[in-house]
RNA sequence: GGGCCUAUAGCUCAGUUGGUUAGAGCGCACGCCUGAUAAGCGUGAGGUCAGUAGUUCAACUCUACUUAGGCCCA
């Protein structure tokens, strides 16, 4: 027996008893254990941070990333899926700051770092359970039993691994970092910080006039908004494609002017911002500039490098200034990227707290934002200034003093990807990005940009920068293993050497984290202590790092890695472009040079309803459980994918999950029951012989080939990772083919009482069309399709699997696939559709039978082709006869000219030869249909016009109303013969018994007898076509009597009658 | 400021290598059907394909620019 459902069936309670059953059964595991030995499809969890709570995009990234799970395991692949848990960093360390109540960093060593840092790990599972709950409840399978997770100690080696491997290819140094810094907390900030504090000021803006050493009078006009870095200048940067001007100054002289003698030089596009009249002298591009030398404008600081000259800068800009930007390397990250790149000396007069060395002399101990005035003072004084402004700009301001920011240079540790950017570039072209434009775009163009890796973060919860350094930085050593620790010496709490030195046995105990692994010191090669550097590294090296740090690699675990190196696939946010997929792609071509995954699948984000950003503080974000309470995991996963393709933002609408789940999911629990009713009546379980497709009905093998070309379009899209197409094809197959037309077309078949071939046929193929497309739903909605697959197995026992995850998907039957079928069956709905619209406006309801249609066909091939579906279209429309007809005079033809040929052929001409064609007679129309070809004359030219270039439709056909879609013209007889109206009472009075039948709640299989009392016209309509009556409606008898009790009064076209049954 | 993406009906989305009637679903109005029935089907209204210029015999489609929105980076 097949169980039956309806499609009132609570998806939530289904999925409730799915899990279960998953669970008990261990189906997860098995799926992956049933696939030993076969080839594997390797998946790299990304890891996601347990100290938030999950939302809705939660939910598409991982509906992604388990469906092609799923698909490859169906297809015959092993797929492991090891969880992972990203438990380092900053938004870690906000949340227990918060906890605690403390809002500087410094506060942290007040309070200990170790009973931090314990907060830290503590805090990290925040939301652990809500995580979990979302996973199970969505059926997103993947191993939460055995997850990597980056604070472990296992973990942590493998990065200290992979770190040593750079620092022994000396790919790792130390250098500046521009930061945004508060000098009043005397902090760095994060970007994130940055963005909280954006004030619109007014700074000043000035022009500097630097003088060239090689050329007399001559001056670099430069611009710049924070003065105080003049101290600080080491270059000027131009743009070497923009046009410069090299102008002569002219003074007033009467009322003309007169040369000054003085030249300047600046950009073309900005010789506005002069405040006088001037001539030009020269104009050149940027280029011609490099390497210019000009004399300094401040000299507090001696250094050994070349510096005051001009470098290319590609980010200079005419928007501004003047074309020309002074470079001071300590204060701006442009700044600082260029000097590197020249080997200019850099300078950094400035202490913590924002105020100047005493080496600036002029200026000493003054805070540098109100040293502006004074410097600007200083340098009208020596007749350099050429013209100070006001700039309002917005500027960002410390959120928490709301003191203006300085981008400030603070050490930091690098490493150096841009050494082996190339070989990204190169390896990048290995990878499938899906969609491509992200690969060769934003990914390939931020390689393209590449600059090294700033690795090192001053914080507190991470993994330990594992160098350790002597006090004047000349000696280092890095450490690649615990075992490497052996050896070092113990400091107490407060610093101090105990001599106790650290032991093979106490590897187990270690915490790599601070403080205690910065208790562990080296003794350097003059006896002096080698510390470590206090910095953590970058959180997103974690996350990089896990294909190898999720086992342990090198220590442990060599084969599994060697097998699972790199993924097949992964599948995160568009925000992870410059973050996860980076860092992977950049450990992993450093260490393997190889890419670290073939396929990526990049999703967008989820906005709201009106294309806004979902966030708390809007108020305007969704919970993902609420989602799966009301409407099911199923439904929210098969909306978040086939609503719109996933790299593209999706607009989340409720309302949309709630019609996926009125239109396929109830109109296959729909298919399915309808089977499953009339299955169960006739025992059917599907253990007779198959009959072979080619034996079956025309429109079993019509859907059967649909159902094939299904499957291979659906394979076709899944390799392709587009879920949106493949889960649209299985919709639009569902609703349209199956249910509308195939299930509609044939209920009599099922219903009907005589068992045989035929009926045995129609069962077999629905099943065939069922347990296909069960399958092929499973990826993407796993519990309703796991439902339905043991509801039709555990009936049939056709496959042996316990759990529809553990079957293999159908492959493509191409044998079965019959495309002129399928055409001549769209011509047959087609018809249908217009004959339906014809009874419409006329007004004829489709219980009426009628006599005719008639369908004008070009030739015989079209007239078979229409003559094998019309037993289809006639039972459709409920009409007697289809007569198609070839070129009959009757029948008036509208010609339209085919512009893909015709432009092929005559190019400018198509326009005018296409209106000629246009005002054909019906005389050269019919040439046309019986030569083929006929010769016309356009503007005096002769030009043949041969039948491809035209396309023949029917118009008019005489005394019939016609419907036409452009393609199928059909015609219908509207007259209703005596015969024909007999019939459609017949039909009529049929169909309000049967209404009648389910009011009284009667069984299908219950036999009735039927009394009616109505006027002689309809009466004798009715006995007359008894026989037709009794067996629709499994009536023994019927009979015009007068009625008593329970009867109904009917309408039948229009006449009164009453109608009584009684259950035999 | 730079890079990338997007703009088609009231809403959410399709639209093949450019080809002359731009489609679907939802919603709305009207009607039909009725042993799959809290479903289904049809008809109708609803479009300056964001704008401008260009290429072409022909542009929703290709190019440039503009506008608006989004993401990432400065």
């Amino acid at each position: 027996m097949f169980k039956e459902l309806t499609d009132k069936i609570n998806y939530a309670e289904v999925e409730k008893e799915i899990l279960a059953f998953w669970e008990e059964k261990k189906i997860f595991e098995e799926s992956v254990t049933a696939r030993s030995g076969k080839p594997q499809y390797t998946f790299y969890e990304g890891p996601p941070t347990a100290n938030g709570r999950p939302g809705i995009h939660h939910v598409m990234a991982r509906t992604l990333k388990d469906a092609f799970c799923r698909f490859k395991t169906m297809s015959g692949f092993q797929v492991h899926r090891k969880a992972g848990w990203d438990t380092h960093g900053l938004p870690v360390e906000i949340e227990v700051e918060k906890q605690i109540g403390i809002k500087h960093k410094d506060e942290i060593l007040a309070y200990g770092v170790e009973k931090f840092n314990q907060m830290c790990r503590e805090s990290v599972w925040k939301y652990k359970v809500d995580w979990e709950k979302l996973t199970r409840e969505m059926g997103y399978w993947v191993d939460l039993n055995d997850p990597y997770v980056t604070f472990e100690n296992n973990y942590i080696e493998s990065i200290w691994w992979a770190l040593k491997q750079y620092y022994q290819k000396e790919m790792i140094y130390r250098g500046y970092k521009i930061q945004p810094y508060c000098p009043r907390c005397e902090t760095p900030l994060s970007s994130h910080e940055v963005a909280l504090g954006y004030k619109d000021v007014k700074d000043p803006s000035v022009y500097i006039k630097m003088k060239l050493k090689d050329e007399a009078n001559t001056y670099f006009l430069v611009w710049t908004t924070t003065p105080w870095t003049l101290i600080a200048n080491v270059a000027l940067a131009v743009h070497p494609g923009i046009d410069y001007v090299k102008v002569e100054l002219l003074a007033p002289d009467g009322e003309t002017t007169k040369p000054t003698g003085e030249f300047l030089i600046l950009a073309k596009a900005r010789v506005d911002v002069l405040k006088e009249k001037y001539s030009v002298v020269t104009e050149f591009k940027g280029s011609e500039l490099l390497g210019k030398e000009y004399v300094r404008i401040f000299d507090y600081h001696q250094v050994k490098e070349k510096g005051w000259y001009v470098v290319e800068g590609s980010f200079v800009t005419t928007d501004s200034g003047s074309g020309i930007v002074h470079m001071a390397p300590a204060y701006g990250e442009d700044d600082y990227q260029t000097c590197r790149k020249y080997g200019l000396p850099t300078i950094h007069p400035v202490n913590k707290s924002g105020e100047f060395e005493d080496a600036v002399t002029d200026f000493k101990g003054k805070f540098v934002k109100d040293a502006d005035a004074e410097i600007i003072l200083n340098l009208k004084e020596r007749h350099i200034l050429y013209k100070k402004e006001q700039y309002q700009h917005s500027y960002p301001h410390c959120w928490r003093c709301s003191s203006p920011l300085l981008y400030y240079a603070r050490t930091s540790w690098y490493i150096s990807t841009t050494k082996y950017a190339q070989r990204m570039i190169e390896l990048n072209k290995q990878i499938n990005w899906i969609p491509k434009e992200v690969g060769e775009g934003r990914f390939g163009n931020w390689l393209e940009e590449n600059k090294d890796w700033a690795l090192s973060r001053d914080r507190y919860w991470g993994t330990p920068l594992p160098i350790w350094l002597s006090e004047d930085g000349k000696e280092m050593k890095c450490v690649g293993s615990f075992d490497e620790l052996i050896g070092a010496e113990w400091l107490d709490e407060k610093g101090n050497p105990t001599g106790k030195i650290f032991t093979k046995d106490e590897i187990k105990t270690l915490d790599p984290h601070k403080p205690m692994v910065d208790r562990l010191v080296f003794k350097g090669a003059n006896g002096a202590y080698l510390k470590r550097t206090p910095e953590l590294i970058d959180v997103w090296f974690d996350s990089g790092a896990m294909p190898f740090a999720q086992w342990h690699y090198p220590f442990e675990n060599k084969e599994i890695f060697d097998k699972a190196y790199p993924a097949d696939f992964i599948s995160e946010g568009i925000d992870q472009t410059r973050g996860w997929f980076y860092t992977l792609h950049s450990i992993g071509t450093f260490l393997f040079d190889k890419p670290a995954y073939k396929n990526v699948l990049v999703n967008e984000l989820i906005l709201d309803k009106s294309g806004q950003k979902m966030s708390k503080t809007k108020g305007n974000t969704v919970d993902p459980f609420g989602l799966i309470q009301k409407y099911g995991a199923d439904a929210t996963r098969w909306y978040l994918v086939s609503q719109s393709p996933v790299w593209r933002p999706t607009l989340f609408d409720e309302d949309g999950i709630g019609e996926v789940q009125r239109k396929f999911f109830s109109t296959l629990v729909n298919t399915y029951s309808f089977f499953a009713l009339y299955a169960n009546i006739d025992k059917f379980d599907f253990n007779e012989e198959v009959i072979p497709v080619t034996e079956r009905a025309e429109i079993d093998r019509w859907i059967i080939s649909a159902l094939n070309s299904l499957v291979k379009e659906y394979t076709q899209y899944m390799n392709e990772y587009d879920l949106t197409k493949a889960s649209r094809a299985i919709t639009d197959f569902t609703l349209d083919n199956l249910s509308n037309w195939y299930v509609r077309r044939n209920r009599r078949r099922f219903w009907k009482s005589e068992k045989g071939k035929d009926k045995t046929s129609a069962y077999q193929t629905l099943y065939e069309c069922l347990d296909t497309i069960v399958k092929l739903t499973a990826p993407i909605a796993p519990f309703l399709a796991d439902e339905m697959y043991r509801n039709l197995n555990t009936a049939t026992k056709k496959e042996s699997y316990t759990s529809v995850h553990l079957a293999m998907l159908p492959v493509v039957n191409e044998s079965a696939i019959d495309a002129a079928l399928e055409t001549r069956m769209d011509r047959a709905i087609r018809i249908v559709g217009l004959v339906r619209a014809m009874r419409m406006k006329s007004n004829l309801k489709v219980r009426q039978p009628l006599l005719k249609i008639l369908v004008p066909v070009k030739d015989q091939t079209e007239y078979a082709l229409l003559k094998s579906v019309e037993d289809i279209i006639l039972d459709e429309i409920n009409v007697k006869e289809l007569d198609a007809k070839i070129n009959q005079d009757i029948i008036k033809y509208k010609i339209k000219p085919n512009f893909r040929i015709l432009g092929n052929k005559y190019g400018k001409s198509t326009a005018k030869i296409a209106e000629v064609i246009r005002t054909f007679t019906p005389e050269q129309i019919g040439l046309i249909n019986a030569e083929g070809t006929i010769a016309i004359m356009v503007e005096g030219n002769p030009v043949n016009i041969i039948h491809e270039d035209v396309e023949i439709v029917a118009d008019e056909i005489a005394g019939w109303i016609v419907e036409s879609d452009g393609k199928v013209t059909v015609a219908l007889d509207t007259e209703i013969t005596p015969e024909l109206r007999t019939e459609g009472f017949a039909r009529e009075f049929v169909s309000r018994v049967q209404n009648l039948r389910k009011d009284s709640g009667f069984e299908v299989t219950d036999r009735i007898s039927i009394v009616f009392n109505a006027g002689d016209d309809l009466a004798n309509a009715l006995i007359q076509s008894a026989a037709y009556i009794n067996s629709e409606t499994l009536s023994v008898e019927l009979k015009k009597a007068a009625v008593n009790g329970n009867s109904v009064k009917e309408d039948i076209n229009g006449i009164q009658c009453e109608i009584s049954i009684t259950k035999i």
